[in-house]
RNA sequence: GGUCGGAUGGCCGAGAGGCGAGGCUCAGGACUGCAAAUCCUGCUACACGGGUUCAAAUCCCGUUCCGACCUCCA
């Protein structure tokens, strides 16, 4: 079975076919540096970097560009709100996104362009644009581009020009039609700027994309991501840019659902609540992940304390079953890709189908543990643990292996002391003192399990 | 006004003409000194009204409700 995406722009799944063979390109709109990430920035990582998993894992040379937009209105407007330079408000909350992908086990990049960088190549970029008669530059500092010139438009969100609301908004007056977007934007006093043949100024919200896209991958390049919202205008000026420049630019257009709450879309004047260094004081960061990840990218995500905390005891029933097995064991068995869940992969993704699957090998291996079938214990663990590892929740993973409870030697001696005076008045037959101190270790957040190989134990609360 | 989604059991969440997705909760059972963990069993739903069909959660028509985008969004 090959791998099959939706694709936006077609409204429809098909086979994906790669540029070049073997490879793979990916542009995902990243962050706009303005504020610390909440869970919907990070679900869109979480969405991608599965993708960006699986299509390793199928053996494909992976390419990932995800960029940084350190220069926009918010961030300047920030600057002055916080009394610090624009500079130092995209670098913080550039290392808040930074430090949150990484608690959430989003690989890193191959690069992380940022906005700011690729100067450069927007003015190169807009110098086509002007020479090829799709933008203009009015005199005024701003380049604008010139929508009515573009043979095709809103292709993406399948709109028509004459339908979209007017923007009506005064300072347009110098653009030949109220649609037509900045590319570039004349700086105002006190705010950064850059020099250009049609003046000092700043980049428009779009063209940096269009740029680093092309920078990094090339004029023509195989998958674009982000969220649902970038469709429009984001995206569609993005095309617009880079199509009027000639470059055929993304064959694929992929965009992830929102999370919500009561219904309704995340936004940025939520509060704190909802922010990925608040959530992960309540679950670890796997289980965020695992959280995240476990709805299809492209469904609605419907947040709720009780849902985050009901999906973590899920996943700590999995995470048990890999503990138990591998002291069973006495081996850590590599993952490997079931074909059943190559298949949920293969069709666009489907995680929930995987995770169904994954669910009936977690059985099939607790059954395997109980029958000390050895053989296909070790099968479950590695398929479990291959599932585990595209969804970038395996907690054998050196990325989660610090948070993981029970791994402190000095914690299991002691505890084992403990276990060895209930052990023995358990076999004396003095369940009074044997439960009395199976309740003083669960009173430390501890939780005593008896199994036929004998006690073993595991914290419940060591996030 | 234009464009696009959604409504599935107590809860979460897939599916998209026909064999009960899966998980969580709950109830019962096995196991256990008692537990825990695990396994087994049970509870089995598709917003509403029409229509097509041998067969509709799924397709068509209509209705209701919810949401998103329309030039600062993940």
């Amino acid at each position: 079975m090959v791998l099959s995406l939706y694709n936006t722009a077609t409204r429809t799944v098909s086979e994906f076919r790669p540029i070049t063979a073997g490879k793979v390109g990916i542009y995902l709109c990243g962050a706009t540096v303005q504020a610390p990430p909440h869970i919907g920035h990070i679900r869109s990582g979480v969405n991608f970097d599965i993708l960006r998993r699986w299509l390793a894992a199928s053996g494909f040379d992976v390419t990932f560009i995800r960029n940084v937009t350190d220069i926009d209105d918010k961030i300047l407007h920030k600057a002055v709100h916080e009394s610090i330079p624009w500079w130092a408000v995209a670098m913080k909350y550039e290392r808040a996104f930074t430090d949150a992908y990484k608690a959430l086990n989003v690989l890193p990049p191959t690069y992380e362009p940022r906005a700011t960088g690729h100067i450069t190549q927007m003015v190169e970029l807009m110098e086509i644009l002007i020479e090829k008669g799709h933008a203009y530059a009015p005199g005024n500092g701003d380049v604008y581009l010139e929508v009515r010139t573009l043979s095709s438009y809103l292709t993406l969100s399948n709109q028509k020009l004459d339908d979209l609301l007017p923007a009506g908004d005064a300072e347009d007056r110098l653009k030949r039609d109220p649609r037509d977007f900045a590319l570039w934007k004349a700086s105002k006093p006190g705010e950064p700027s850059w020099p250009t043949p049609w003046g000092d100024g700043r980049p428009g919200w779009h063209l940096e994309c269009s740029a680093m896209a092309q920078a990094y991958l090339g004029e023509t390049f195989d998958i674009h991501g982000g969220g649902l919202d970038l469709i429009f205008p984001h995206h569609e000026n993005e095309i617009a840019q880079s199509e009027a420049a000639g470059y055929g630019f993304a064959n694929v257009w992929m965009h992830n659902a929102w999370v919500t709450t009561a219904g309704e879309k995340m936004s940025k004047s939520l509060g704190n609540s909802l922010q990925v260094q608040e959530l992960i004081k309540k679950v670890r960061g796997i289980e965020l992940r695992w959280y995240l990840g476990s709805a299809h990218y492209r469904s609605m995500l419907e947040f709720s304390f009780e849902a985050l905390e009901e999906s973590a005891v899920a996943f700590r029933r999995i995470e048990a079953f890999l503990d138990r097995s591998i002291g069973i064991l006495g081996k850590t068995p590599e993952g490997i890709i079931a074909s059943g869940f190559a298949d949920a992969m293969n069709d666009d993704l489907a995680v929930p189908a995987a995770l169904a699957l994954l669910s009936e090998t977690v059985k099939s291996g607790n059954n395997a543990l109980a029958a000390n079938d050895l053989v296909s214990l070790e099968v479950a663990v590695a398929e479990v643990r291959g599932t585990l590892g595209v969804l970038g929740c395996d907690p054998l993973d050196e990325a989660f292996l610090g948070s993981h409870p029970s791994n402190t030697d000095a914690i299991d001696g002691l505890i084992s002391l403990a276990l060895q005076q209930r052990e023995a008045a358990r076999a004396r037959k003095d369940f009074a003192a044997s439960d009395a101190i199976r309740d003083q270790i669960a009173a430390l957040g501890i939780v005593i399990e008896d199994t036929p190989q004998g006690p073993r134990w595991q914290m419940t609360s060591g996030r």
